[in-house]
RNA sequence: GGGCGGGUAGCUCAGUUGGCUAGAGCAUUCGCUUUACACGCGAGAGGUCCCGGGUUCGAGUCCCGGCCCGCCUACCA
């Protein structure tokens, strides 16, 4: 072994002895044949839009822990790995880099024919890219997914189950079309959710706009008419302060605005009931402005009315007249469905005032029409301008409030009016299942609150406990959640839409189909009503549109007919969080019979001769063999040939009844008739095969690729979930965590056609752990567009996978965010240093773009420069990131690895005795035997429990201390002079480092497999009460035992006994370092019987620590100088050819004033009365105890003080 | 506005039912090529535990108030 562990050197080699192994691949038989409990975790999929940066490497680093020490506890362990599509996100970039390579983009391929399509590949091949590349940097850091069930949001296992879950919901009345007031992106023309907007404090300006008022215009749809009101009138009327004003002139109201641009869309203007000026409006209308519409004046308590001199912002700034727009503002909404007031939309979807999305009228009168076709803010600047010319503008005042974002495209979000799909969860079915689940002690409020003995009710848990509190809090306040997204990329809605046939035989024919198709369950119809508009009474009259959920997209029947009566399939796709919510379900097989069956049936030529086997459900014979040149009908062809003509014969291939597994199919009548096929492939061979048709393939993965599953899939649901905890940073727990929770449960819950009589299913997880963020050095987020993100594979490549890990699991306390100061590394000289930093225009502090090398002067790009869009070259390489936190672990590595070396020197020179005794009491062993076996004990509770309790750096803190301060610093050091000598030291010695080993191994798995890969050959004898159970799979540790060790080892008069030695051979080196003694002179000790009997029984420990020639009774003869121990006067001889009475006398007055302070202390507390009434006997012995040996020890030293002068 | 978290050594952070002298890593001082490790070994120095009250025999820890910092959430009248 090398003086140095160079993680490179180990790193790879140990990933390929895992692969080969297959020691991370879970076997849900073990768990339905009930000979292992399972521990699984579902990785939350990262998004396929860019590479992991830290913050996903402290995540899964948490998960690799948590699942490889239950591996190694017994437990059948499934680690999901998956990646996400993220719809908007991915879309997003990959329309950028489709303009920045000059390709056509969305915006051009929105206007071909097929460019929907030529988008999806490119977003297709994209995804692919970073599949890998997110896949890679997760193998690199050792994360011990079950790689063979690999899964993608948008592959077709979870396709499935989107369209079935949509269904169902569709199906059971829980998801709804409605026209709504949405966040909507203009940029990217897409709705998003409420927690996709992101809030941003901007300087906005508050305008005041005045609105004249006017009586009732005789003909309503001709305004030209409506008379002024004057103020004279208002007066009359009884207003409050309009004879103040002059009497001829028109009266107004005056509205306070962020918005003036809206001023086109309002229909109302609303006063609160209880404004006095309120009455004397009653009747009254209002004008806008260049446009001549008149509108209503509206009461509605939600006026805020004005206070000037209030604390209320709102009712500061507040005229107490609300300008309602209510296709332009969700309050505004609100308030026009409660007075019914029209809605109208003054905008076209790029957010450009348009007079071809529901407003018309006065769009083309000479008012209206110069705002067509403006912008936002161009249409802002011109309504003020009019408003100014015409007097109408009061005033404008500074005001500084949040406004939302999108939190892709950045730009202002624009409450806009539109059609969308809503999930109900606000229903009692999916929030009340979500409530329900709250573990009873983590909730506050009463609603939905766990029934007794009701699966998966009160089973959720949230670690640490506060986090609780948000989810909770959420789901108070839930509003039903908008599923649609304008965009291309993601799963395409399975509805279609029309309007059913009026009359004659085409009408029966609908009727009858539909009906027969709906008993079927293939399709469920429902009547496009918006709730809220049925409320209204506005559905009558409307064309009976209808929308068609079809349950399977394959199902060419129902598609093709619905199709020719004219039913268009919805453009949209679904929330990215749509398909993350069945994620527990999706990648477990769900929806899906367990196809074990398969395999007997499968296997029956030639017994045994299968390695795997994967299944598909194809659905109908048409639909599988697809049409010609279409993916299916590769498929059958390669299959065919595959089985058929090749000779080596790698694969055999049956069809079966879905219904019936266990007899496959083979007349084509049956193949052809049967609507619920499922093709079966047993795969002879792993990895790449050579073909004769096809060249060299790897079957597995080309099948994977067309959506086969291992005929295990099925079985996970039932073997694995509830899964056994869900990891994740604090930002997801609304978006992800309820919505998972809720789908599980309604999924796998029953009845669920009947709000009434559903029953919710159980849990996708029962504990919920939440971790830091990893911040950068100066607090900020770490963001792709900053460059302040920092690959793991760079902290890799500087301080190896063993110490990054380390690192993130002490830095995972309960509280904590971490900051992560990082420097770069020069790419020339490969020199580490601090880069300069600059201020970006948004005010974060970020590394310059460009970089000298303070050591060599070269230049180099950071990835904030990269960001900027500045390329790499030869000349400016991009530096690579590393940071000095990660020293301790490597470190700490290092140690590791030298400590091991020492030992296997000691372990490998020596052999074992031929005296294996299989039991070794412990009387038979030496002191830091017994010592380092009974600190053993304790550290493996410490680690037992902090992992229990998911308190990570507790558990890395332990082993840290356990192998640095207690291994190497004493035991190492206490064994050497004997352990070359004694089988039985260097069976403890062994048997201590492999359980460290095995301890450590979740958390520092490279190293701890390569020391172990060492210590195969070495023997030694058995130890009495330490269970080191063997590697399961291919010899690696990854599959070996947790260390039990019996707690009888646990001493603590051991430990006593150990600290005596400690503390004298402390005081001892105390003395020794202030009296400057060269380390290799021997000194001398001369002290009473009890600790002589310490140092005797003890030997040959304290005298090589400590490096005395000899240990006496007697009264030194030359200079000494004195040591306290336990109370006992020893004295130091031989120190030197003369002690310093100077440094004697320094050493003393410095022990002298701290015991003074001591003393001083415990004399306070033991004179105060209280003390000794109320605090517990012992502790007020304990310190009468400790202030006596204070005392003693305190005139000792003066004593000696004195002696010397 | 509401909620949550944090403020402990120069820096980054531990400190789980209140209880012996408040800990670690880095940095720093002194000494050391001690035959596993200088990514090391031995010995030090360094703290009004943000401030002010309170409860208690006893408060870094519990309660109240205040001041800073961060995050989440609400709000475009």
């Amino acid at each position: 072994m090398p003086p140095k562990y160079q993680p490179a050197d180990h790193e790879a080699q140990i990933r390929a002895r895992w692969d080969k192994a297959g020691a991370f691949h879970a076997d849900p038989g073990r768990v339905l044949a009930a000979e292992a409990a399972p521990y699984a975790i579902l990785i939350p999929p990262p998004n396929v839009t860019a590479a992991l940066h830290l913050g996903h490497a402290l995540n899964n680093t948490l998960q690799d822990v948590l699942i490889r020490a239950r591996r190694m506890m017994g437990y059948e362990t499934l680690w999901m790995p998956g990646t996400d599509h993220a719809g908007i996100a991915t879309q997003t970039v990959v329309d950028k880099r489709l303009k920045a390579e000059g390709k056509p983009s969305i915006s051009d391929l929105r206007r071909i024919e097929g460019g929907r399509e030529q988008f999806i590949e490119a977003a297709q091949a994209f995804k692919d890219e970073y599949e890998v590349r997110i896949t890679h940097q997760l193998k690199m850091m050792g994360c011990s997914c079950d790689w063979d069930r690999q899964r993608f949001t948008m592959d077709e296992l979870c396709a499935r189950a989107v369209r079935e879950a949509f269904f169902r919901l569709f199906r059971d009345g829980l998801i709804y079309r409605g026209k709504r007031i949405v966040n909507w992106d203009p940029v990217t023309q897409t709705a998003l959710a409420d927690d996709e907007v992101e809030m941003e404090e901007v300087e906005g300006k508050f305008y005041y706009l005045r609105y004249p008022l006017v009586h009732p215009p005789q003909n309503a749809s001709d305004p030209k008419d409506a008379q002024e009101v004057s103020w004279s009138e208002l007066a009359a009327r009884g207003y409050p302060g309009a004879e103040l004003l002059p009497g001829e002139e028109n009266a107004y109201l005056t509205v306070a605005t962020t918005r003036p641009e809206t001023y086109l869309g309002d229909t109302a203007v609303a006063v609160n009931p209880r404004d006095p000026r309120a009455a004397a409006l009653r009747g009254l209308r209002v004008q806008l402005p260049l446009l001549g519409r008149v509108i209503a004046i509206v009461e509605d308590d939600y006026v805020v009315m004005a206070d000037p001199e209030g604390d209320d912002p709102k009712a500061k700034y507040a005229t107490g007249f609300l300008k309602v727009t209510p296709a332009h503002d969700p309050n505004d909404y609100e308030i026009g469905r409660r007075h019914e007031l029209e809605q109208i939309n003054v905008m076209a979807p790029d957010a450009s005032i348009s007079d071809q999305h529901g407003w018309e009228r006065e769009a083309r009168s000479e008012g209206g029409k110069i705002f067509v076709g403006k912008s936002r803010e161009e249409a802002r600047e011109l309504v003020l301008k009019e408003f100014r010319a015409r007097g109408l503008l009061e005033a404008v005042k500074p005001y500084r409030h949040s406004v939302g974002h999108s939190y892709r495209s950045h730009a202002a979000i624009e409450p806009y009016l539109s059609d969308q799909w809503y999930v109900a969860v606000t229903d009692g079915r999916l929030r009340g299942a979500a409530l329900r689940a709250m573990a009873p002690e983590q909730r506050t409020t009463e609603s939905f609150l766990p029934r007794p003995h009701h699966e998966g009710d009160g089973e959720l848990k949230f670690y640490p406990d506060r986090y609780a509190k948000a989810f909770e809090a959420w789901h108070e306040g839930l509003r039903d959640w908008c599923i649609s997204r304008q965009l291309w990329w993601g799963h395409r809605i399975p509805v279609w839409i029309g309007a059913r046939p009026v009359g004659g035989d085409e009408s029966a024919r609908f009727d009858r189909l539909v009906s027969a198709w709906r008993n079927e369950d293939r399709v469920a119809l429902h009547r496009l009503v918006d709730p809220a508009a049925h409320q209204r009474g506005e559905s009558d009259g409307q064309p009976q549109l209808e929308a068609a959920c079809i349950r399977d997209e394959t199902d060419a029947e129902v598609v093709a007919q619905f199709e020719a009566w004219g039913y268009a399939r919805d453009p949209d796709v679904l929330d990215t969080w749509f398909s993350s919510a069945l994620w527990p379900l999706s990648t477990m097989g769900w929806p899906g019979a367990p196809s074990a069956p398969v395999a007997a049936t499968l296997d029956v030529q030639e017994p045994g001769s299968l390695r795997s086997i994967l299944v598909k459900h194809v659905g109908t014979w048409k639909s599988f063999i697809g049409d010609e040149g279409a993916r299916s009908g590769e498929l059958i062809e390669r299959l065919l040939a595959l089985r058929d003509k090749d000779p080596a014969e790698p694969l055999v291939y049956e069809l079966f009844d879905g219904a019936d597994m266990h007899m496959p199919l083979r007349a084509l009548a049956d193949i052809q008739g049967c609507g619920n096929l499922v093709c079966a492939v047993g795969l002879r061979t792993s990895g790449v095969v050579r073909t004769r048709n096809y060249g060299e393939i790897d079957l597995a993965a080309w099948l994977r690729s067309h959506g086969f599953v291992d005929a295990s899939t099925h079985q996970l649901l039932e073997a694995f979930n509830p899964t056994s905890v869900l990891c994740t940073a604090r930002e997801i727990i609304t978006l992800w965590v309820s919505r998972m929770v809720m789908f599980n449960r309604y999924f796998l819950g029953e009845g669920s056609g009947d709000a009434a009589r559903h029953i919710d299913g159980r849990l996708p997880f029962r504990d919920v752990f939440i971790h830091a963020m990893i911040q950068d050095g100066t607090g900020q987020k770490m963001s792709k567009s900053l460059g302040n993100g920092v690959d793991p594979l760079d902290i890799v490549e500087s301080h190896g996978a063993d110490a990054l890990r380390f690192c993130l699991v002490k830095l995972t306390t309960q509280t904590q965010d971490v900051r992560m100061p990082v420097d770069l590394i020069c790419p020339h000289c490969g020199r580490p240093f601090e880069p300069k930093t600059i201020k970006t225009p948004a005010g974060h502090v970020v590394a310059a773009p460009e970089q000298a090398c303070p050591a060599c002067g070269k230049a180099m790009l950071t990835a904030y420069g990269v960001s900027q869009s500045q390329k790499p070259s030869s000349e400016r390489p991009l530096a690579k990131n590393t940071s000095g936190k990660f020293d301790e672990a490597r470190n700490f590595c290092n140690k590791l690895w030298n400590a091991s070396r020492f030992a296997l020197g000691i372990l490998g020179s020596a052999p074992a005795t031929g005296a294996m005794s299989a039991r070794t009491p412990g009387e038979m062993l030496s002191l830091p035997d017994r010592w380092i076996l009974s600190r053993l004990v304790q550290t493996i509770a410490e680690c037992e429990r902090a992992l229990g309790s998911y308190q990570f750096s507790n558990y890395a803190t332990a082993m840290y201390d356990f192998l640095w301060r207690d291994f190497c610093d004493w035991y190492l050091e206490a064994i050497k002079p004997t352990v070359a000598d004694s089988p039985l030291q260097r069976a403890v010695l062994l048997h201590t480092l492999e359980a460290t080993l095995r301890l450590l191994h979740p958390i520092a798995p490279f190293i701890t497999e390569s020391i172990w890969d060492h210590l195969g050959t070495v023997e030694a004898v058995a130890i009495e009460g330490i269970d080191l159970t063997p590697a399961k799979r291919g010899g690696v540790l990854a599959t070996a035992g947790w260390p039990r060790v019996a707690t009888e080892w646990r001493s603590e008069q051991v430990d006593a006994h150990f600290e005596r030695v400690r503390s004298l051979v402390t005081a001892i080196r105390e003395v020794r370092s202030q009296h400057k003694v060269p380390p290799k002179r021997r000194i001398r000790l001369h002290a009473p019987e009890e600790v002589i009997q310490l140092i005797v029984t003890t030997e040959p420990i304290i005298s090589s620590l400590v490096g005395l020639a000899g240990f006496t009774h007697d009264e030194p003869r030359g200079p000494s100088v004195p040591v306290r121990f336990e109370g006992f006067d020893l004295r130091l001889s031989e120190l030197a050819d003369a002690v310093d009475p100077a440094t004697e006398q320094t050493r003393l007055a410095k022990a002298i004033a701290d015991l003074v302070k001591e003393v001083d202390a415990l004399e306070k507390r033991l004179g105060n009365p209280g003390y000794a009434e109320r605090a517990p006997a012992q502790l007020v012995q304990q310190t009468r105890g400790l202030l006596e040996a204070k005392r003693s020890e305190l005139a000792a030293f003066r004593e000696q003080m004195e002696r010397l002068g």
